[in-house]
DNA sequence: GGTTGCATGTAAATGGTTACATGATTGT
DNA sequence: ACAATCATGTAACCATTTACATGCAACC
Protein backbone atom coordinates (compact mmCIF):
# COMPACT_ATOMS: atom_id res chain seq x y z
CA UNK A 1 0.00 0.00 0.00
CA UNK A 2 1.80 3.22 -1.31
CA UNK A 3 1.75 6.72 -0.13
CA UNK A 4 -0.68 7.35 -3.54
CA UNK A 5 -2.99 4.83 -2.44
CA UNK A 6 -2.86 6.27 1.39
CA UNK A 7 -3.27 9.64 -0.45
CA UNK A 8 -6.31 8.34 -2.42
CA UNK A 9 -7.78 7.34 1.21
CA UNK A 10 -7.68 10.66 2.57
CA UNK A 11 -9.16 12.73 -0.01
CA UNK A 12 -11.92 10.20 -0.21
CA UNK A 13 -13.32 11.67 2.62
CA UNK A 14 -13.19 15.38 1.48
CA UNK A 15 -10.72 17.59 0.12
CA UNK A 16 -7.43 18.40 1.58
CA UNK A 17 -3.77 20.05 1.28
CA UNK A 18 -0.89 18.21 1.19
CA UNK A 19 -0.44 19.68 4.10
CA UNK A 20 -3.22 18.30 5.90
CA UNK A 21 -3.29 15.21 4.83
CA UNK A 22 0.04 15.23 6.54
CA UNK A 23 -1.79 15.71 9.77
CA UNK A 24 -4.70 13.15 8.81
CA UNK A 25 -1.38 10.59 9.19
CA UNK A 26 -0.08 12.59 12.62
CA UNK A 27 -3.26 13.16 14.50
CA UNK A 28 -6.32 11.63 12.12
CA UNK A 29 -7.88 8.44 12.07
CA UNK A 30 -5.12 6.42 10.54
CA UNK A 31 -2.56 7.84 12.45
CA UNK A 32 -2.66 4.53 14.72
CA UNK A 33 -1.64 2.55 11.89
CA UNK A 34 0.22 4.49 8.77
CA UNK A 35 2.35 7.31 8.55
CA UNK A 36 3.92 8.99 5.52
CA UNK A 37 6.44 12.30 5.47
CA UNK A 38 5.90 15.41 3.20
CA UNK A 39 8.86 14.15 0.89
CA UNK A 40 6.61 11.38 0.16
CA UNK A 41 3.07 13.00 0.01
CA UNK A 42 3.70 16.17 -2.32
CA UNK A 43 5.32 13.95 -4.60
CA UNK A 44 2.71 11.42 -4.84
CA UNK A 45 0.05 13.85 -4.91
CA UNK A 46 1.97 15.23 -8.15
CA UNK A 47 1.85 11.78 -9.69
CA UNK A 48 -1.88 11.45 -8.57
CA UNK A 49 -2.75 14.82 -10.82
CA UNK A 50 -0.54 13.52 -14.02
CA UNK A 51 -2.23 10.46 -13.58
CA UNK A 52 -6.07 12.09 -13.44
CA UNK A 53 -6.36 10.27 -10.32
CA UNK A 54 -7.11 13.79 -8.23
CA UNK A 55 -7.63 17.29 -8.95
CA UNK A 56 -6.36 20.34 -7.78
CA UNK A 57 -7.46 23.78 -7.29
CA UNK A 58 -4.80 26.75 -6.17
CA UNK A 59 -6.02 28.73 -3.41
CA UNK A 60 -4.36 32.35 -2.90
CA UNK A 61 -2.98 33.08 0.09
CA UNK A 62 -1.67 35.98 2.03
CA UNK A 63 2.19 35.92 2.64
CA UNK A 64 2.10 31.98 2.15
CA UNK A 65 2.64 29.28 -0.60
CA UNK A 66 -0.64 29.10 -2.75
CA UNK A 67 -2.89 26.76 -0.87
CA UNK A 68 -3.47 23.41 -3.57
CA UNK A 69 -6.44 21.56 -2.39
CA UNK A 70 -6.85 18.21 -4.32
CA UNK A 71 -9.80 16.30 -4.26
CA UNK A 72 -10.86 13.22 -5.66
CA UNK A 73 -12.04 12.38 -9.08
CA UNK A 74 -14.29 9.36 -10.12
CA UNK A 75 -11.17 7.90 -11.55
CA UNK A 76 -9.59 8.40 -8.57
CA UNK A 77 -12.34 6.39 -6.72
CA UNK A 78 -12.29 3.53 -9.05
CA UNK A 79 -8.29 3.33 -8.50
CA UNK A 80 -8.85 3.59 -4.49
CA UNK A 81 -11.39 0.74 -4.70
CA UNK A 82 -9.02 -1.36 -7.33
CA UNK A 83 -6.32 -0.80 -4.09
CA UNK A 84 -8.58 -1.67 -1.88
CA UNK A 85 -9.68 -5.33 -3.16
CA UNK A 86 -6.00 -6.33 -3.50
CA UNK A 87 -4.75 -8.87 -0.40
CA UNK A 88 -3.00 -6.73 2.29
CA UNK A 89 0.58 -7.31 3.01
CA UNK A 90 1.46 -8.62 6.52
CA UNK A 91 1.17 -5.99 9.03
CA UNK A 92 4.31 -4.54 10.40
CA UNK A 93 5.27 -3.32 13.91
CA UNK A 94 8.60 -2.23 14.97
CA UNK A 95 9.06 -1.63 18.54
CA UNK A 96 12.30 -0.38 19.87
CA UNK A 97 10.46 -0.16 22.98
CA UNK A 98 9.54 -3.90 23.93
CA UNK A 99 13.23 -4.72 22.04
CA UNK A 100 14.88 -2.78 24.94
CA UNK A 101 12.61 -4.43 27.32
CA UNK A 102 13.55 -7.53 26.48
CA UNK A 103 16.95 -7.01 27.68
CA UNK A 104 15.53 -5.44 31.15
CA UNK A 105 18.21 -7.59 33.20
CA UNK A 106 20.95 -5.60 31.67
CA UNK A 107 19.41 -2.39 32.61
CA UNK A 108 19.01 0.11 35.47
CA UNK A 109 15.62 -0.76 36.79
CA UNK A 110 15.94 3.19 36.92
CA UNK A 111 15.29 3.41 33.47
CA UNK A 112 12.95 0.33 32.31
CA UNK A 113 10.73 2.42 34.98
CA UNK A 114 10.81 5.45 33.65
CA UNK A 115 10.31 3.69 29.81
CA UNK A 116 7.31 2.17 30.85
CA UNK A 117 5.49 4.71 32.72
CA UNK A 118 6.25 7.51 29.58
CA UNK A 119 4.72 4.69 27.38
CA UNK A 120 1.96 4.65 29.87
CA UNK A 121 1.62 8.44 29.70
CA UNK A 122 1.52 7.99 25.89
CA UNK A 123 -1.10 5.11 25.65
CA UNK A 124 -3.25 7.11 27.66
CA UNK A 125 -3.27 10.40 25.78
CA UNK A 126 -3.80 8.25 22.22
CA UNK A 127 -6.65 6.95 24.19
CA UNK A 128 -8.50 10.43 25.44
CA UNK A 129 -7.50 11.81 22.18
CA UNK A 130 -9.19 8.72 19.97
CA UNK A 131 -12.05 8.44 22.44
CA UNK A 132 -13.17 11.99 22.88
CA UNK A 133 -13.54 12.45 18.90
CA UNK A 134 -16.70 11.59 18.87
CA UNK A 135 -18.10 12.93 15.76
CA UNK A 136 -21.58 11.15 14.57
CA UNK A 137 -21.02 11.49 10.98
CA UNK A 138 -18.60 8.56 11.01
CA UNK A 139 -19.21 5.82 7.98
CA UNK A 140 -18.97 1.77 9.84
CA UNK A 141 -15.60 1.22 8.81
CA UNK A 142 -13.86 4.13 10.06
CA UNK A 143 -15.61 3.23 14.08
CA UNK A 144 -14.85 0.13 13.72
CA UNK A 145 -10.98 0.49 12.82
CA UNK A 146 -10.94 3.32 15.87
CA UNK A 147 -12.70 1.09 18.31
CA UNK A 148 -9.83 -1.81 17.71
CA UNK A 149 -7.33 1.07 18.04
CA UNK A 150 -8.53 1.96 21.47
CA UNK A 151 -8.91 -1.70 22.28
CA UNK A 152 -5.17 -2.49 21.64
CA UNK A 153 -3.80 1.07 23.59
CA UNK A 154 -6.14 0.03 26.55
CA UNK A 155 -5.14 -3.54 26.37
CA UNK A 156 -1.33 -2.50 26.27
CA UNK A 157 -1.85 0.23 28.68
CA UNK A 158 -3.46 -1.43 31.21
CA UNK A 159 -0.60 -4.34 30.50
CA UNK A 160 2.14 -2.26 31.33
CA UNK A 161 0.24 -0.48 34.40
CA UNK A 162 -0.03 -4.24 36.02
CA UNK A 163 3.29 -5.21 35.84
CA UNK A 164 5.63 -2.47 35.50
CA UNK A 165 6.26 -3.09 39.43
CA UNK A 166 6.87 -6.44 38.87
CA UNK A 167 9.58 -6.00 36.23
CA UNK A 168 11.16 -3.21 38.25
CA UNK A 169 11.43 -5.39 41.41
CA UNK A 170 12.78 -7.96 40.00
CA UNK A 171 15.20 -6.43 37.77
CA UNK A 172 15.99 -4.55 41.00
CA UNK A 173 17.41 -8.13 42.98
CA UNK A 174 19.85 -8.93 40.58
CA UNK A 175 23.30 -6.81 40.69
CA UNK A 176 25.80 -5.80 37.93
CA UNK A 177 24.02 -2.81 37.03
CA UNK A 178 25.04 0.03 34.59
CA UNK A 179 25.01 3.31 36.08
CA UNK A 180 22.95 5.94 34.34
CA UNK B 1 17.71 0.42 16.13
CA UNK B 2 19.50 -1.12 13.14
CA UNK B 3 19.85 -4.45 11.77
CA UNK B 4 23.45 -5.00 13.85
CA UNK B 5 21.86 -4.59 17.31
CA UNK B 6 19.11 -6.80 16.83
CA UNK B 7 21.59 -9.03 15.88
CA UNK B 8 23.27 -8.61 19.31
CA UNK B 9 20.40 -8.65 21.14
CA UNK B 10 19.83 -12.38 19.44
CA UNK B 11 23.25 -13.41 20.08
CA UNK B 12 23.35 -11.99 24.10
CA UNK B 13 20.98 -14.94 24.32
CA UNK B 14 23.19 -17.90 22.74
CA UNK B 15 25.10 -18.52 19.59
CA UNK B 16 23.66 -19.05 16.41
CA UNK B 17 24.07 -19.15 12.43
CA UNK B 18 22.84 -16.24 10.04
CA UNK B 19 20.24 -18.51 9.12
CA UNK B 20 19.02 -19.35 12.88
CA UNK B 21 19.13 -15.19 13.93
CA UNK B 22 16.59 -15.49 10.78
CA UNK B 23 14.26 -17.69 12.57
CA UNK B 24 14.21 -15.81 15.99
CA UNK B 25 12.94 -12.65 13.91
CA UNK B 26 10.00 -15.14 11.91
CA UNK B 27 9.07 -17.54 14.85
CA UNK B 28 10.69 -16.47 17.62
CA UNK B 29 10.35 -13.78 20.87
CA UNK B 30 10.89 -11.37 18.99
CA UNK B 31 8.67 -11.92 15.70
CA UNK B 32 5.98 -9.82 17.00
CA UNK B 33 7.85 -6.57 17.20
CA UNK B 34 10.55 -6.35 14.71
CA UNK B 35 12.06 -8.36 11.50
CA UNK B 36 15.23 -8.75 9.38
CA UNK B 37 15.48 -10.42 6.14
CA UNK B 38 18.72 -12.36 4.70
CA UNK B 39 19.62 -9.38 2.62
CA UNK B 40 20.14 -7.81 6.46
CA UNK B 41 21.50 -10.33 9.00
CA UNK B 42 24.30 -11.91 6.52
CA UNK B 43 25.85 -8.16 6.05
CA UNK B 44 25.40 -7.09 9.68
CA UNK B 45 27.14 -10.17 10.66
CA UNK B 46 30.35 -9.81 8.93
CA UNK B 47 30.20 -6.20 9.63
CA UNK B 48 30.01 -7.21 13.36
CA UNK B 49 32.69 -9.77 13.11
CA UNK B 50 34.93 -6.88 11.33
CA UNK B 51 34.43 -4.42 14.42
CA UNK B 52 35.33 -7.26 16.87
CA UNK B 53 31.85 -7.57 18.69
CA UNK B 54 31.16 -11.03 17.60
CA UNK B 55 33.10 -14.09 17.35
CA UNK B 56 32.54 -16.75 14.33
CA UNK B 57 33.14 -20.56 14.29
CA UNK B 58 32.78 -22.15 11.09
CA UNK B 59 31.34 -25.94 11.54
CA UNK B 60 31.64 -27.93 8.22
CA UNK B 61 28.94 -30.22 7.27
CA UNK B 62 28.40 -32.68 4.72
CA UNK B 63 27.10 -31.61 1.27
CA UNK B 64 25.95 -27.97 2.76
CA UNK B 65 27.44 -24.67 3.12
CA UNK B 66 29.64 -24.57 6.27
CA UNK B 67 27.41 -23.30 8.96
CA UNK B 68 28.85 -19.73 10.65
CA UNK B 69 28.13 -19.53 14.41
CA UNK B 70 28.42 -16.57 15.47
CA UNK B 71 29.25 -15.73 19.05
CA UNK B 72 28.62 -12.40 21.22
CA UNK B 73 31.90 -10.93 22.52
CA UNK B 74 32.48 -9.10 25.76
CA UNK B 75 33.28 -5.71 23.22
CA UNK B 76 29.83 -7.12 21.64
CA UNK B 77 28.20 -7.04 24.90
CA UNK B 78 28.82 -3.53 25.57
CA UNK B 79 27.86 -2.57 22.35
CA UNK B 80 24.63 -3.91 22.83
CA UNK B 81 24.09 -2.14 26.44
CA UNK B 82 25.35 1.03 25.00
CA UNK B 83 22.39 0.68 22.16
CA UNK B 84 19.55 -0.63 24.44
CA UNK B 85 20.22 3.01 26.87
CA UNK B 86 19.35 5.28 23.92
CA UNK B 87 16.56 6.58 23.77
CA UNK B 88 13.68 4.60 21.46
CA UNK B 89 12.73 5.35 18.15
CA UNK B 90 8.67 5.77 18.55
CA UNK B 91 6.89 2.68 17.53
CA UNK B 92 5.91 1.96 13.80
CA UNK B 93 2.97 0.18 13.01
CA UNK B 94 1.59 -0.66 9.32
CA UNK B 95 -1.31 -2.21 8.49
CA UNK B 96 -2.96 -2.52 5.35
CA UNK B 97 -5.89 -4.62 6.84
CA UNK B 98 -6.89 -1.73 9.15
CA UNK B 99 -6.59 0.85 5.96
CA UNK B 100 -8.45 -1.62 3.83
CA UNK B 101 -11.51 -1.50 6.93
CA UNK B 102 -11.60 1.99 6.85
CA UNK B 103 -13.10 1.84 3.99
CA UNK B 104 -15.48 -1.01 4.77
CA UNK B 105 -18.05 0.90 3.13
CA UNK B 106 -17.07 0.80 -0.16
CA UNK B 107 -16.57 -2.87 -0.29
CA UNK B 108 -18.20 -6.57 -0.70
CA UNK B 109 -19.43 -7.45 2.85
CA UNK B 110 -18.38 -10.81 1.93
CA UNK B 111 -14.84 -9.44 1.40
CA UNK B 112 -14.83 -7.75 4.88
CA UNK B 113 -16.01 -10.65 6.53
CA UNK B 114 -13.19 -12.83 5.11
CA UNK B 115 -10.49 -10.68 6.00
CA UNK B 116 -11.34 -10.14 9.40
CA UNK B 117 -12.09 -13.91 9.75
CA UNK B 118 -8.79 -14.68 8.15
CA UNK B 119 -6.99 -12.05 10.78
CA UNK B 120 -8.77 -13.70 13.64
CA UNK B 121 -7.49 -17.30 12.83
CA UNK B 122 -3.99 -15.49 12.29
CA UNK B 123 -4.17 -13.82 15.78
CA UNK B 124 -5.89 -16.98 17.51
CA UNK B 125 -2.72 -18.94 16.10
CA UNK B 126 -0.03 -16.63 17.13
CA UNK B 127 -1.55 -16.61 20.68
CA UNK B 128 -1.35 -20.74 20.84
CA UNK B 129 2.05 -20.26 19.56
CA UNK B 130 3.04 -18.11 22.53
CA UNK B 131 1.04 -19.27 25.03
CA UNK B 132 2.65 -22.73 24.40
CA UNK B 133 6.11 -21.82 24.81
CA UNK B 134 6.42 -21.88 28.37
CA UNK B 135 10.17 -22.88 28.99
CA UNK B 136 10.85 -22.18 32.70
CA UNK B 137 14.72 -20.26 32.24
CA UNK B 138 13.29 -16.90 30.82
CA UNK B 139 14.96 -13.77 31.89
CA UNK B 140 12.23 -10.99 33.52
CA UNK B 141 12.22 -8.67 30.08
CA UNK B 142 11.53 -11.62 27.89
CA UNK B 143 8.69 -12.64 30.01
CA UNK B 144 7.17 -8.81 30.27
CA UNK B 145 7.66 -8.50 26.36
CA UNK B 146 5.79 -12.04 25.88
CA UNK B 147 3.29 -11.02 28.42
CA UNK B 148 3.02 -7.93 26.55
CA UNK B 149 2.44 -9.87 22.99
CA UNK B 150 -0.26 -11.91 24.57
CA UNK B 151 -2.63 -9.48 26.43
CA UNK B 152 -2.30 -6.87 22.92
CA UNK B 153 -3.22 -9.96 20.39
CA UNK B 154 -5.77 -11.29 22.77
CA UNK B 155 -7.66 -7.70 22.66
CA UNK B 156 -6.85 -7.59 18.93
CA UNK B 157 -8.72 -11.02 18.44
CA UNK B 158 -11.10 -10.11 21.13
CA UNK B 159 -11.99 -7.02 19.78
CA UNK B 160 -12.88 -8.27 16.22
CA UNK B 161 -14.43 -11.45 17.56
CA UNK B 162 -17.16 -9.03 18.46
CA UNK B 163 -17.42 -6.61 16.27
CA UNK B 164 -17.30 -8.25 13.29
CA UNK B 165 -21.04 -9.31 12.43
CA UNK B 166 -22.18 -6.00 13.49
CA UNK B 167 -19.73 -4.11 10.60
CA UNK B 168 -20.74 -6.51 8.07
CA UNK B 169 -24.65 -6.10 9.04
CA UNK B 170 -24.01 -2.40 8.52
CA UNK B 171 -22.52 -2.37 5.30
CA UNK B 172 -24.50 -4.79 3.69
CA UNK B 173 -27.64 -2.63 4.12
CA UNK B 174 -26.02 0.00 1.85
CA UNK B 175 -26.05 -0.77 -1.34
CA UNK B 176 -23.58 0.13 -4.71
CA UNK B 177 -21.50 -2.71 -4.00
CA UNK B 178 -18.70 -4.20 -6.48
CA UNK B 179 -18.89 -7.67 -7.40
CA UNK B 180 -16.04 -9.87 -5.70
C1' DG C 1 14.19 35.98 20.83
C1' DG C 2 13.05 31.21 20.05
C1' DT C 3 9.73 27.78 18.96
C1' DT C 4 5.60 26.22 16.78
C1' DG C 5 2.33 26.32 13.03
C1' DC C 6 1.34 27.23 8.36
C1' DA C 7 2.72 25.96 3.46
C1' DT C 8 5.26 23.76 -0.53
C1' DG C 9 8.81 21.44 -2.54
C1' DT C 10 13.56 18.91 -3.88
C1' DA C 11 17.66 15.98 -3.50
C1' DA C 12 20.60 13.13 -1.27
C1' DA C 13 21.14 9.50 1.75
C1' DT C 14 19.37 5.60 3.95
C1' DG C 15 18.36 1.22 4.94
C1' DG C 16 16.19 -2.29 3.67
C1' DT C 17 13.73 -5.89 0.75
C1' DT C 18 13.49 -8.75 -3.35
C1' DA C 19 15.41 -11.58 -6.40
C1' DC C 20 19.01 -14.31 -7.81
C1' DA C 21 22.70 -17.96 -7.42
C1' DT C 22 23.64 -22.77 -5.57
C1' DG C 23 22.38 -27.32 -3.93
C1' DA C 24 21.40 -31.51 -0.96
C1' DT C 25 17.83 -33.60 1.95
C1' DT C 26 13.41 -34.63 3.77
C1' DG C 27 8.68 -34.77 3.75
C1' DT C 28 3.85 -34.95 0.97
C1' DA D 1 7.31 -34.83 -8.49
C1' DC D 2 7.17 -30.79 -5.78
C1' DA D 3 7.64 -28.03 -1.95
C1' DA D 4 9.87 -26.96 2.13
C1' DT D 5 13.96 -26.84 5.15
C1' DC D 6 18.62 -26.06 5.68
C1' DA D 7 22.48 -22.73 4.50
C1' DT D 8 25.10 -18.58 2.76
C1' DG D 9 25.72 -14.69 0.16
C1' DT D 10 25.42 -10.58 -3.43
C1' DA D 11 23.47 -6.86 -6.07
C1' DA D 12 20.01 -4.32 -7.98
C1' DC D 13 16.24 -1.92 -6.74
C1' DC D 14 12.98 0.61 -3.99
C1' DA D 15 10.39 3.73 -1.18
C1' DT D 16 10.83 6.64 2.21
C1' DT D 17 12.95 9.54 5.44
C1' DT D 18 15.95 13.38 6.48
C1' DA D 19 17.72 17.56 5.61
C1' DC D 20 17.58 21.54 3.20
C1' DA D 21 15.46 25.82 1.04
C1' DT D 22 12.06 29.68 1.93
C1' DG D 23 9.34 32.74 4.83
C1' DC D 24 5.58 34.95 7.57
C1' DA D 25 2.59 34.97 11.86
C1' DA D 26 1.49 33.97 16.38
C1' DC D 27 2.65 32.66 20.83
C1' DC D 28 5.53 32.36 25.07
Amino acid sequence: MDVKTLCLGVLSRGEASGYEIKKAFEEGPFSHFHQASFGSIYPALNALSTEGLVQLRAQAQDKRPDKKIYSITAKGRNALIAALMVEPAPDVMRSDFLFILSFAQYLPPARVDRLIGERIAWYRAMLARMESCSCAERPAGTDFVRGMGIAVYRAAADYLEAHRAELVAEIGDVPLQVAE
